[in-house]
DNA sequence: CGTTCAGTTGACTAAGGTCAATTCCCGTGG
DNA sequence: CCACGGGAATTGACCTTAGTCAACTGAACG
């Protein structure tokens, strides 16, 4: 357990220091768990109580329209948060979904525990302040390329940031989460590998 | 001055308690500054060193092109606080432009200054943490409309959420938020008043 | 070997962009 | 008070990009 769960300490540690004795405290809310490739970690609709912390694997976040459309909003690499983490905060139903793309382990803590964190020492604060900074300015970066740049950019943008990550995910996934279809994708592989 | 800024620490402490003492350390860090329509705040490439906060007025933040074009990634009214602030935690030049729309008036302070708050006193980092969470939680919401909806359920969007600043705001301005050209917003504005 | 499902390709359509002409609105000066 | 000038908005004609639908290829797996 030590093992894996160390390098996660060393992680959050570099984002905010976290003494030994509140990274326990937080450690004894936590429970391990297991989702097999293609199960789903939270479905659109259901409560979000859980904050999970990927070990290993790889996920994809997700919205669906009624008529049964899916829309990838992004994906997460081990040692990143998975949650539907703005529901959390208007204390909403999730209106996305999360699904394990490969054989994945987590750690898992109820939002209310997490929660329970933040009046029992600053640095939770500081740690959530800090949290919520970085996946602003990723939000914002995204914004900025859906807004800014071509479907052809925006896949060139996507193979710098997922480089290796290219061959694991499906090509579908690829075009939902650049919001184009999976026929336009196939189309402007094709022209760049001809170029 | 009291008059006016009362408003403004009654809508921060709706957001996280903050003790009057803490307060007036804040005020005393911060100066009033005049803005006339059309000035800018700041200007990308600029060093991000300014938070503002607007007391009055309306802004526009947006990016700018190689090629000169420009595109409008929000709006700031009364109350909310103006800043490029992902530059700011990425310790960049400011990677957009803030305009005033109309003569505005806000209350500046440093960044620098802002963050010796957090060592201060713990409220500081709580403020930040459900800033940053509120401001996730817009961008977010934003992301969704750019990949799920067509340009006109963004408009129809825009008018729900900014409604009232419709009248303010030029038309060229609401289409550069909306991702589109002005001759697109104004056939989709005919297509909707035919309706 | 078939079955299945992702990916590719082609033909056609629709949404929005571009360019240019025209109209509307508003402020300024005669 | 009116005339004019300039920028914003509208409209039309045409073009580009990506979506849709359908047929086909190809690899993975029983």
């Amino acid at each position: 357990m030590e093992e894996t769960e160390e390098p996660l300490y060393a992680a959050l540690q570099r984002i905010a220091p976290i003494p030994r004795e509140e990274w326990n405290a937080f450690r004894a809310m936590t429970e391990r768990r297991k989702l097999a490739k293609n199960s789903h970690f939270i479905r659109e609709g259901d409560a979000a109580e859980w904050i999970g912390i990927c070990i290993s694997g790889l996920f994809r976040l997700y919205y669906t329209t009624p008529d049964g459309g899916e829309y990838n909003k992004s994906f997460c690499k081990p040692h990143e948060f998975i949650a539907t983490y703005s529901s959390m905060l208007l204390n909403a139903p999730s209106f996305m979904s999360i699904q394990a793309l490969a054989d994945s382990e987590l750690l898992m803590i109820r939002y209310t525990d997490f929660q329970s964190l933040y009046n029992r020492h600053r640095c939770w604060d500081r740690l959530g302040r800090l949290m919520a900074e970085q996946l602003f300015v990723k939000k914002e970066i995204r914004e900025r390329e859906l807004l800014l740049l071509s479907a052809e950019e925006r896949y060139r943008s996507f193979l710098d940031v997922y480089g290796q990550l290219e061959q694991q995910i499906q090509q579908y996934h690829i075009a939902s989460y650049l919001g184009i279809t999976p026929v336009a994708l196939s189309r402007i592989r094709r022209k760049i590998n001809l170029g």
